[in-house]
DNA sequence: CTGGCTCATTGTGTATACAACTTAAGTCAA
DNA sequence: TTGACTTAAGTTGTATACACAATGAGCCAG
């Protein structure tokens, strides 16, 4: 769903993703074609397409003679959302730090300065903004767009729980001095090195997340 | 594609993927919907439904107002599927080596012992049949359905080069090798050197594959 | 001979009607 | 009261007809 002429398919994609992501629309919702139909002003065969390719992108879930719903999450199925992550953005940042890209470079040493000089109030508004965009910065940059497909597909699955998670402030610092640490050894070509904190990085937010949703557990 | 009801459908499914790793169909080749309508003896609906199937596995590409065709494969694509592999694969054979499944590992010890004690004239034609149930098994047994799916993807995409690539017996032998070290690794419960090496391994196939397309490159 | 235009053919994109299935409510009997 | 059965409403699955866009052949003009 990208390179579509006619705007209405692509704005049912859109609009419905973004109501999954802003949690209008809950995990479990069922979706009913008809209705969608008359909201978007498509007809069913259309309209089943945008689905299926919300369906591929990992939003959505068919049940065979019952429709789409929206994808509910499990602890297992969360934890294997960051096991992906973390082959699919270790591998990334392994690959960006033997780039030969000034530019690419320049942006990491740019976001790395821009996280470092945070003050403490502005940390948890901007931190997870800058740690957002060096997540896609890397991907972006990682020259395959396998990899990237990857990346998009975990990452709708993973807004699926952040309307659950309210990340707390203390796990925001801890994403800081990873995320500082992370850029650091890719402005350093250190492939393997980015490539390790990355993972642990990854690993760390997903026990943290884990917490939030079974505080008694470990 | 996987639990449906409907035989015809998944009968549909099957025999484009078969005709397609078959050579029958071949890369670049065009999927008129009419035709398969007839030859499966269902309407276009349904029809369209197998094919955006195919196409989220990796087998098909839909040109929007042309329809769909068998996906062509150039060679920074194919070394992208192999990067993937890495990144997926190496982390399917770092997981696995921290099961507490001693059934896993006695498959593992059986197809090491296999591959082994092969003769040389039966090395070129069980080889990567055991090779093929190596890479299989380490990926069900990742406990990640996530990684799973991506696995079957890069596999299907791989295979669209299969028909091109013989490989030579050289190759074979040092899969070999290879394969026998990432045994020995997981058998030993040394989940980064089985990363190691299955990462190593796929980078070296990818090379040696990469030869047999451009020999003058390199 | 070549370049561009027209028009027919072919195939996909969409709309809609009908069939089959799922679900849930309501009824009757134990 | 509870259990199963019947039946009806609603939703998806499928088939088909029509609209539109792309392709290629043939023709004409330069």
């Amino acid at each position: 769903m990208s390179q579509e002429k006619n705007p209405t398919k692509n704005d049912a994609y859109n609009a419905i993703q973004k109501q999954i992501q802003e949690g209008e629309l809950a995990p479990g919702d069922w979706l009913v074609e008809r209705d969608l139909c008359d909201q978007f002003g498509l007809s069913r065969t259309p309209m089943r397409e945008v689905l299926w390719h919300l369906e591929k992108d990992g939003l959505l879930i068919q049940s065979p003679g019952r429709g789409f719903r929206v994808r509910e999450l499990n602890l297992q199925e969360i934890m294997e959302i960051f096991q992906a992550r973390e082959a699919v953005e270790g591998m990334a940042a392994f690959l960006v730090s033997h780039l030969h890209d000034q530019a690419f470079f320049d942006v990491i040493s740019e976001l790395r300065k821009e996280l470092e000089s945070l003050k403490d109030d502005e940390l948890q508004e901007t931190g997870p903004q800058i740690g957002a965009r060096m997540h896609s910065h890397i991907i972006s940059h990682a020259n395959n767009s396998i990899l990237k497909g990857f990346y998009t597909k975990l990452k709708n699955m993973y807004s699926l729980t952040v309307n659950i998670t309210r990340r707390s402030r203390e796990i925001e610092m801890v994403s800081r001095d990873s995320h500082l640490a992370i850029m650091k050894a890719i402005e350093d070509r250190n492939g393997e090195l980015a490539e390790k904190l990355m993972r642990e990085h990854l690993r760390e937010t997903c026990r943290d997340i884990t917490k939030i949703f079974y505080p008694n557990l470990i």
